[in-house]
DNA sequence: CGGAAACTGTGATAGAAATCACAGACACGG
DNA sequence: CCGTGTCTGTGATTTCTATCACAGTTTCCG
């Protein structure tokens, strides 16, 4: 349950930050860098895939195309994110799509490396269980919240999610999204179609929770939001 | 993406089975048995919990009450499944409500004594780590399925996952699904409404998919569930 | 700068699923 | 063994959401 705002400055679903100094430092040191422009794919659901990337700068999405190729974004990631790390786990084909939706800069770390990291070092492993923690249930509120919440609870239910991993919180309070996002991917979120998504969207502009400025929306009343969530 | 099934004697969401001799010992060493009457709750969504519990017998649900009463359930979970393990992960309170369907017998693992192990035996770290991952797999997949599939699909869809957790694989490659459930969980499962989940079901029976033995399903061809599933 | 492509807003309609309303079957506890 | 409560099946109706159909707006690239 969303309970509270975790904005990215203070995101604890972020590997990076959490661990404590020399094991960042090791990680840094046996990682490779990579960047991708934007709109370049980093791998397909269904690839295999050694080893795991951290996002460093950036955006990405994690998509999955259903049979009827509808497109279901998973989630948004900013700064900080530990991407890939399922099938680095399991050693199973890659479960999403990972595309990026501005310039990246990644680090690449092979399996190999990423548990002889671990073994030395304790915390990683507990530092990613934490993740994987979070991570199972951010998606099992999803779930719930599917079966259970509107149409427009879900818009705002995503624009929750998408505040909590990438919102910059004002000094007043209020958490600007600090990327361009379009309402196709918004909808895609939500599991909804794209042109009730853009009604919802103008419900919560028109009840000023929501705002945009230019073209980055701005939620103007967090606690609403989360209100109107249903969570 | 539930390829093919795994039934309950070669299931890997398996903490027990898969930890190496000395391990498994030392985790039976070092915890408590426990008996769950049937309906009784072990815990509920929101408590604060220490420790996780080993399923020895029985088989439980994990569900969730949504705001507005309806029971979602999260999965079934069999003998050998691990539970409680995101609130000892993470110090959050529980996720969900964990209650027993018969009468089961558990092993509770204190936090302390789950960490001492688990820092002795990196090998627990990689097997946690590995369920988490299934589970965060499963749970992709259901909102991707939520989203994407009807009603009778998502109804096919659970009889899979359950056979999945805790079917049992007859000689001729039929599944017999072990334990008495109603019509409700398989709806609460499902993200759907009690009636209809009645009707999809009787569309499987009808079609020679499914049949009822006594109180119990049978699934007849697994390959075709599957096949209605559109996983 | 200018035109094409992508994105957005909104009404009208169609379709799927929830809800309502029962009746019959079962099961199990006194 | 018999009644009471739980579970199941099925029609009728209502509600929600997707889909269709466009027009108006940006954006961005050549």
């Amino acid at each position: 349950m969303l309970r509270k705002f975790q904005t990215a400055t203070h995101n604890s679903g972020n590997l990076a930050k959490d661990l404590p100094w020399g094991a960042r430092r090791a990680f840094v040191a046996v990682s490779r860098p990579l960047e991708l422009a934007s709109r370049e794919v980093l791998f397909h659901a269904g690839d295999s895939g050694d080893g795991c990337y951290l996002l460093r700068s950036g955006v990405v999405k994690a998509a999955v195309i259903a049979r009827d190729g509808q497109e279901r974004l998973l989630a948004v990631l900013g700064p900080g994110a530990l991407i890939g790390e399922l099938a680095l786990i399991d050693d199973e084909p890659r479960s999403a799509t990972i595309s990026a939706l501005k310039t990246c800069q990644l680090l690449h770390l092979t399996k190999a490396a990423f548990f002889r990291l671990a073994d030395a070092n304790p915390q990683v492993y507990r530092q990613a269980l934490k993740l994987l923690a979070q991570r199972l249930r951010g998606a099992n509120d999803t779930v719930v919240a599917q079966g259970t919440v509107s149409v427009s609870g879900r818009v705002a239910r995503t624009f929750a999610s998408l505040a909590d991993g990438l919102g910059d919180e004002q000094p007043d309070g209020r958490i600007l999204l600090t990327y361009k996002i379009t309402q196709n991917d918004i909808a895609g979120m939500a599991g909804v179609a794209r042109e009730n998504a853009s009604r919802a969207i103008n419900d919560l502009l028109r009840e000023g929770v929501l705002s945009r400025a230019g073209s980055f929306y701005l939620i103007e009343r967090p606690a609403d939001l989360l209100d109107m969530a249903e969570i």
